[in-house]
DNA sequence: CTTGCAAGTGTATTTAAATTCACTAGTTTT
DNA sequence: AAAACTAGTGAATTTAAATACACTTGCAAG
C-alpha cells in the first residue's frame, strides 16, 4: 500500500477540520475553494486517492456523505491496550469577577479532554475549568492561557487555590501553617503574597493544569 | 414560543439518529422515505417548523447541512446560569504503557457516551492519555510526569507528536518542511534531534498537556 | 524509456437535493 | 367565524454537487 502524500494529508486534515467546525462534510467545491483549485477535478482526484488508500469511504451519489474509516481513526492499529478513561470537560470562558456560580459569558467555548486519573477528578464532585490570566504562578509551571481544573472543597496548606479577592478570581498557593494566619502566595517573586484574612473566599482547589497545544 | 409537536419531535429524533448512525445529515428525501411521505414537502415543512422553533439551524442552499442549536443541546432549557458546572462525558481511550500492544476489540472504543454536540460530529479522532517520562520537552513546558492527551491523526509540521522509536514511545516535535525529510526535534538542547525516516511510527498528535497538582 | 502515479486544468453531463408554488383538511386560537 | 398553525399531497423549477472524460506536466520506479 502506497503511503499517503503531503497534499493528500492536507486535504484529509481539511476535511476533518471542516467536519469538526461546521458539523458536516465538505463538498468537492468546498475543498476546491479551500485550496484555490481552478478545477473541481483536483479535489475529486485527491479525495479518490485518499479513499483508495483507505482513510475514508465515500457513499456514491450522495452529497457531503462519507465516512472516516478505522484506518484513519486507528492509524495503523497502534492504539494500545490498557484502556484508560478520559473525561471531556466543557470549557467555559474565564470565570468572571463575582460569584463562581454565575457565569454570564455565553456557553461552552471548547472541550478539553482530561485523563480522569491524572486529573484526580471524582466524577461526582463539582469541577469546573478556569482559564488562567497572568503569570503569577509561573514558578509552579502554570502559564498565561493555561486552564486549571478546579474542584470545590476545603483548602489545605500548600494547595493551589482559586480565590476570590476583591471580586476577582486569582490563582495562588494557599499557605496555612499551624497556629498562623493563612495567606496566599504567588509563585512568582515579582508578585507579593496576600494577607487578606477577611473577604477571602476560596472558590476551589486546583487539581490539574491543562494546556492546549496549538 | 410555540411548543414542539409530537410529529416534529419524531422528525427531530430521526435526524439525530440518522446523524448518529450514518455520520452525516439526512436530506429531505431521506426524511420523506423514513416517514413514508408521498411528498417531499411534508419533510420540508416539518424541518422548517423545527427550525422556526429554534432547535436546528439550516444553511440555505446547502445539501445535508445544518446545525443543532443550544436549545436542542440543553433539552429542557432551564439550565442557564449554573452552566459552569462540569458535566463529564466519558470517553474511552487508551494509554500506552511501555510499548504499545494492539487493540483487538474496537467495540469498546466505539461505544462512546455522547451528548448531542459530540454526536453531531462524526468521530474522526481517537484520544488517549500518555504519561510523559523524561525531560526532553521542557522547553515546551512539558515536564516529567505530565500527561499528554494524544489524538490519532496525521502530523503536520510543528505538531508535538507521540512517536514510537525503537519500541519506545517518546514525545517530540514533528518537523516537516516542504520538500525535506521529516524529523523529530526534542525541545531541550541537551537532546539530539532524531532522523529516523524508517521505523518511525507516529502514534498520535499531542493536543493538550495535563499536569496533576498536589 | 515507458509505465504508473501525483497533481493538476477544463468542460460537459447527470443526478441529488433544495426551493417554490398551488391546493386540501383538520385543529387551535383569537 | 376568520385567522393561524399543523399536517399533508402534488408538481415544477432551480441550484448544489457528484460524475465523467479529455488532456498536461512532473516525478519516480522498473
Amino acid at each position: 500500500m502506497k503511503e499517503i502524500t503531503a497534499k493528500q494529508t492536507s486535504v484529509l486534515v481539511f476535511i476533518k477540520d471542516f467536519l469538526q467546525n461546521k458539523g458536516f462534510f465538505p463538498s468537492y467545491r468546498d475543498i476546491q475553494d479551500a485550496f484555490n483549485y481552478k478545477s473541481i477535478n483536483a479535489a475529486v482526484r485527491h479525495v479518490e486517492a485518499i479513499e483508495k488508500k483507505g482513510f475514508i469511504k465515500r457513499i456514491p451519489g450522495r452529497a457531503r456523505a462519507f465516512v472516516f474509516t478505522d484506518k484513519w481513526i486507528k492509524e495503523d492499529d497502534e492504539i494500545p491496550e490498557n484502556a484508560e478513561e478520559v473525561v471531556s470537560i466543557p470549557l467555559y470562558g474565564a470565570i468572571p469577577a463575582g460569584y463562581p456560580d454565575r457565569v454570564e459569558s455565553a456557553g461552552e467555548i471548547d472541550q478539553i479532554q482530561v485523563d480522569i486519573q491524572t486529573a484526580g477528578i471524582q466524577r461526582a464532585t463539582q469541577s469546573y475549568a478556569l482559564k488562567v490570566r497572568g503569570d503569577s504562578m509561573i514558578d509552579a509551571a502554570i502559564y498565561d492561557g493555561d486552564t486549571v481544573i478546579v474542584e470545590t472543597g476545603i483548602a489545605r496548606d500548600g494547595d493551589i487555590v482559586a480565590a476570590l479577592i476583591d471580586e476577582e478570581t486569582t490563582l495562588k498557593r494557599f499557605i496555612h501553617k499551624s497556629g498562623e494566619h493563612p495567606y496566599l502566595k504567588a509563585e512568582n517573586p515579582d508578585y507579593p503574597s496576600l494577607y487578606p484574612v477577611e473577604n477571602l473566599v476560596i472558590q476551589g482547589i486546583a487539581k490539574a493544569v491543562v494546556r492546549s497545544l496549538n
